[in-house]
DNA sequence: TTTTAACTTTACGTTAACGTAAGCGTTAGA
DNA sequence: TCTAACGCTTACGTTAACGTAAAGTTAAAA
């Protein structure tokens, strides 16, 4: 079985510290089983885990990274939870389309200053 | 002149709170004028207000977006530091793309589950 | 067998980014 | 003339997301 994980796996091999993945089990976003009272996580916690670090480095909170964490197992859900889901991530695409947008903005602006700077650098050979 | 702003001018065009723009002042993020004790806030001074909070839905910091508000003025620079600048600006912009392309991960991952809920939702019709 | 390494829980500490409240000055309108 | 709106400073409070330290358990290695 290789899809089971101790913590200082999962720490090692995403660089975070242990402290931080009791956390976010704290928080509800992980479920690891327990062998004895050590923690033994699974495959799906290995990437919920990395749902969250890829949420966090785009600017999403535990709890915005526990709505999306919630949107990759519909296999579980009735008929209304399954529209439910559809409405949830409809809003978090526009979501993210539109922070790509300021991302976009934030990358011309820097362009421009850019291409500033390399004209002053060059008008002062 | 149109380019003097009120606290309150700001806080209702940004809606953001008075004590926001004050503790943008006190980190160092705005430089309002004075009339009298009451700030005066210039055209630039709006216009960093903007990019911080753009800067803020991207998840950056608020020393992140200090940095960025630096990039904005190359006029000041001497030539050192214009190549100085120039490497923050690729610094920046290679984090920017890393950005967008977690953003897009997600997107596609989101797309996936979507397509599984709507045929999920297609079998049971 | 002892010690070291990894694991646990409990609990208080820390930083960022503000919120909120108190208390005071000024100015514009009733 | 007064009071309501806006502005100021000072200062303590709050939330998220962990850090850090203490004290104990278990398993493997010397």
């Amino acid at each position: 079985m290789t899809d089971a994980y101790s913590i200082s796996d999962l720490s090692q091999e995403f660089h975070v510290t242990p402290r931080t993945i009791r956390f976010y089990e704290e928080k509800g976003l992980l479920f690891p089983s327990r062998k004895g009272s050590t923690r033994v996580f699974s495959a799906a916690d290995r990437v919920k885990l990395k749902l969250i670090l890829r949420g966090k480095k785009i600017g999403f909170s535990l709890d915005e990274s526990r709505d999306i964490i919630e949107m990759y197992e519909p296999e579980t859900a009735n008929t209304r939870q399954l529209e439910n889901l559809l409405l949830k991530i409809q809003g978090k695409r526009l979501l993210l389309e539109q922070r790509k947008k300021e991302i976009n903005t934030m990358l011309k602006d820097l362009k421009k200053t850019e291409s500033i700077c390399l004209s002053a650098l060059d008008g002062r050979q």
